[in-house]
DNA sequence: AAACTGAATTGAACTTGACTCAAGTTGATC
DNA sequence: GATCAACTTGAGTCAAGTTCAATTCAGTTT
């Protein structure tokens, strides 16, 4: 496991700040919507101090990307990591998933609202390079429902079914909630997490 | 039911061609990525012509987004109007939704990569009608499959839940594959459809 | 303390691509 | 062949992202 260094090392670097807020203007108004210049004014920079971490508006879009896909696979690792029982892992992995602040719940919506940006390759070097260590991740969290469907079939708890499609399937159920899921809307997550989680189960359970 | 009149009347009109060309471009370049001036050229017209059929280039992205959610919500009707038996009008309705051609296909990546276009107003006129409108149709649309469950809850075919939250989790299984299929791709979409048709039986009837 | 260093920051100029406008062309109809 | 509406264009404007050379700042060396 090579642990990435972030470098957020610098005590006067406004690195951390500089994402905190676009994670904030991103998220809630849009990232084609919010002006790059925002990101500076409401870190309290101008709005060239910017280059100095982030190489354009779109790097810093897939840093948080990548930051948000890191923090779901961890997240899932650790949930799971003692669950040998395969039902009770899916159950633990969607509570998991769902188990996340106001500010996670942002991040999920800029993920999901960008993952286009994934497919294509970019044309500067260091977005590039976010892009595949973010696409690398995709497939690393695909693959830990996919592992997770394939334990639970080949000790005969899940009914033999295509792991990989049906796993895609579920994280797509998952992760669909936040295109539409707002804390202030009138559902509460807690309820939100429940009916998927049984829904999960069913699917491939059953 | 008032059904609308899309303005293609006159007959040297290039608004059908515009409509199929920027659905290809969108569809696989992506919508930010492509410029405007490339579906100009695809169709053989100058950039500005392009301004005689739609106000701006999301006010041709929401046009396609509209014309897509329409056709979805009629192929629905159409394809359960005449099945009484709650679960194979479920069955029937998934079969639907992955019963289409390359170029719906596209529709649909471009629909659902731009879902949040639907939730802020625009500033223009006819962007705005066109995004209420599109909005109203995702409503139809939800309602669709929220009344789908709520007639086999009714019947007693279905176990009693939140129809309208399962609703939009069988929903959001369902697109969730147009953001990662590619007809080229190694997995067949009817290989897809069965097992998501098997997916939301088991999550809605068991 | 003065000199030095690299990180951090800035204002002004540049680039790109969406969009506007005034003027022109085309084709159906009378 | 005159008229009118639909359509098309060239020549621009404008907003927002980006570049760059010059500058400030904080900590370190001498």
């Amino acid at each position: 496991m090579a642990t990435r260094v972030e470098p957020e090392a610098g005590p006067r670097s406004k690195r951390a700040a500089i994402l905190a807020a676009a994670v904030d203007c991103f998220g809630e108004t849009g990232f084609e919507a919010t002006k790059w210049s925002t990101v500076a004014e409401r870190v309290g920079i101008g709005q060239t101090a910017l280059y100095h971490y982030f190489e354009s508006k779109t790097h810093c879009l897939l840093t948080i990307m990548r930051l948000e896909l890191q923090r779901s696979h961890d997240k899932f690792s650790e949930t799971t990591a003692d669950v040998t029982d395969p039902v009770e892992a899916l159950r633990a992995a969607v509570r998991a998933a769902y188990d996340v602040s106001d500010h996670e719940i942002l991040q999920m919506r800029i993920l999901h609202n960008h993952m286009d940006l994934l497919s294509g390759p970019r044309k500067s070097k260091r977005e590039e390079a976010e892009r595949v260590e973010a696409r690398q991740l995709v497939q690393l969290v695909e693959r830990d429902w996919t592992n997770l469907l394939v334990r639970g079939m080949s000790q005969g708890v899940f009914p033999l079914r295509d792991a990989q499609l049906l796993g895609a399937g579920v994280l797509g159920l998952i992760v669909s909630v936040w295109r539409w899921y707002r804390p202030s809307g009138p559902t509460p997550l807690s309820e939100i997490s429940d009916l998927i989680e049984g829904a999960c189960v069913r699917m491939v359970a059953t």
